[in-house]
Formats: structure tokens, sequence, C-alpha cells
DNA sequence: GTAAAATTTGACCGAACGGTCAGTAAAATT
DNA sequence: AATTTTACTGACCGTTCGGTCAAATTTTAC
């Protein structure tokens, strides 16, 4: 019992570490002694838990996308309402992405490699992108039960994905109710 | 004659090969060497041209968010009609994403580093800083003569802003559409 | 308590990085 | 034509990079 708790310790500040450095400045500018300085272990030590940077970063964003994804979809589950649906999904995207601004920054900092890269990161690359394809999929049923304003299900999808770039966080809840209003048919009441 | 051309020449094919670097890797997936052979020239001479990799960038950046500037404002400058204007600011946005993607890639990649780095790229932020503004107070005259749809200028802004972050530019049509069915009062038609 | 397993460390590696500088060739100037 | 300036080169620099591995230390299993 008190050695997997010790496992799990050295790992998970690695982990933390890394993930808030790569947020901080990306894949490319943070080497491995950065993370090795701000974990508190020494750079050998992440090798013996990780084979290789491109391995500490692809476990780290699978579990980005998947805190994401958890994030919206447990919220949606038990909902049948179609525009209850998308409503909660655009929120607890808007949410997410105002609460934990380190794993949007990394997302938005390092969408494009994990999408445009070689296939060295083919599971991250997958993890994105059947998270994009998930949230499509509510718009798709969204427009099969004729609740969506004229937009297609893979440009809703984009727009919501894109909320991640913008900087200045103050304007994200006006943004919010910006999407439901253009995405849903239905008026939306505050 | 001669001479002045022969000059521009070397300077531009360093800085071209660059931008396509930057824009494919981004500022730190690129070393100087890759950039000296990318541009047919020995890394030493880029260090004849620039006094550093930063300046490099800077100036690479400060010509794209120029051409992005130019894109727009030269579209919209004979305008009066805000509405038009408007609609013209958007159109041309979602054009120059759509036409010039090595541009709108490198700014979608390096728009946080610029924006949250250290102050040795003063100049690059306060380039794209001031294009933002100029974007804003578009709408800010939209919003006095009562022509937005309850958005604030500043968000209209921002989701304009991260259009460059959408992955599949074949929604890029609909989104431009979207945008200005939210944005503006009037009905839009095509 | 002891041996084995797991974790951690320090020293090291070759390659890559941003950058420097003396020398040379070409172009421009006198 | 001689001299000066400009453009370019190759060799080099110290530092940093991702990664390796034997040894030391700590933890676990019995």
């Amino acid at each position: 019992m008190r050695k997997e708790v010790k496992d799990n310790e050295t790992k998970t500040k690695i982990i933390n570490a890394a993930r808030k450095l790569f947020s901080e400045k990306g894949f490319d500018g943070v080497s491995m002694e950065d993370i090795a300085q701000a974990s508190g272990v020494r750079k050998s030590l992440i090798y013996y838990y990780f084979p290789s940077k491109e391995v500490l970063f692809e476990e780290i964003w699978i579990n980005v996308i998947d805190e994401l994804e958890n994030d919206i979809f447990s919220e949606i589950e038990g909902e049948s309402n179609i525009t209850r649906v998308i409503k909660k999904l655009i929120k607890k995207y808007i949410e997410f992405v105002m609460n934990k601004s380190e794993i949007s920054k990394l997302i938005a900092r390092e969408r494009m490699n994990v999408l445009d890269g070689d296939n060295q990161m083919g599971n991250a690359k997958l993890k994105y992108v059947g998270l994009m394809k998930k949230i499509e999929n509510v718009f798709e049923k969204g427009k099969q039960e004729d609740v969506l304003n004229d937009i297609e299900p893979s440009a809703a999808t984009e727009m919501i994905s894109a909320v991640d770039s913008i900087h200045k966080k103050s304007v994200l809840k006006n943004i919010e109710e910006f999407l439901m209003r253009v995405i849903l048919k239905e008026k939306v009441e505050h």
C-alpha cells in the first residue's frame, strides 16, 4: 500500500512538472533538464520512467485530452434532450478553457504538431481526433433532430476547438453565449 | 542597380526559407542550420544579415502581420458603411487564412510566445496587439452605430483571431457566414 | 536480517545548438 | 588600376541537448 503511493509520487511529479513547462514554453522549448529540475529529480530518473521525451509528452497529451473528454461527456451523459446536450457541451468546453488554463494552453500550443507531425506520436493524434469526432457526433445528432441553425457539424466542432487559442480569457463567457445563440435554433435564455 | 537587386535577393531567400520553416515547425523547432540549408547559404551568412535568430524571427513576424493588416484594411479603406466594413473585414480575414496558410500557421503557432514571452520581442508583440486593436476599433464603431448583435467588440475580435487555429480549412467558408450572421444585426444575403 | 528488486544518482556520451571571426572573393569606389 | 567595402565562407567556440549506463541507495519480499 505504501509502495504504491510512493511509486506514483515520483512519476506524478515528473508528469506534473513537464505538463506545466510544456504548457508554458511548448514541447521544443523545454529541455529534459528543465523538467528534471522542476520535478526535483535527476534527468536520468526521467529516463527510468519514460523511454524518451516524446513518450513523456504523449502520455501527458493523452491524459489531458482524457480530462477534457471526461469534463464534457460526464456532464452530458444522462441528458437525452439534444438541445440541452449541445448547450452543456459548449458550456463545459468554455469552462474548461477558463478554469484549466494550463491544459488548454498546452492543447492550443501543441495541437498543430500533434495533428501535422510525423507518425511518432500517432496515439496522441488518434486521441485528439477521436475526441473531436465525438464532439462532432453530438452536433450531427443535433442536425438530425433539426435543432442546429444551418451550420455544419464539423464547422461547429472547429469553432469550439479554436476557443483554446483565445488569448483574452475575459471574453469567454460572451463567446459562450455567442456560440449557443448561433449554433442552436432555440433562443437562449439567461 | 544590379547590387541593389542582389542584396535583396540573399536576404529575401533567408527570410522566405525561415518563414516557411517557422510555419512548419515553430521557432524552437527550427535551427539556424536548417534555415541555412533551406536558403542555400551558409549559416554564418545569416548572421551577416541578422544579428540573431530572434531578430530574424521578429522581422518575419512584423512582415506577416503587416501583410495581414494590408490585406484587410486596404479592402475596407474606402468603405463608409459600417456593416459593409465589418463584412469585408470578416471576409478578408477568412480568405487570408484560407489562401495564405503558411502565414496563418505561423501566426497560430507563435502568437502565444509573442504575447506571453519576455520583452525580447517587444516589437513583435506591439505589432500584433496593434492590429488586434485596429480590428477591435472597427467593431467598436459597429457597436456605436448599433449594427452589432449584442456581442462585445473584444469578443468579436478574439473570435476572428482564433480562426487561424482551425485545422480543417474546408469549414472556413461556413464559419465566415456563421460569424457574419451572429456579429451583425442585419440579415446576411448570399 | 539478508538478498533481491526497484529506484535513484552522477558521470558521461556524441550530436546539435546559437553564435563568432579571420580570411577570401567579388563588387564598389576612388 | 589600386583600394575599400561588401558579401560570403569554413572552421571554430562553449553550451545545451536527448539520452546511456554502472554504481549507489532505498525498498521490498522472504
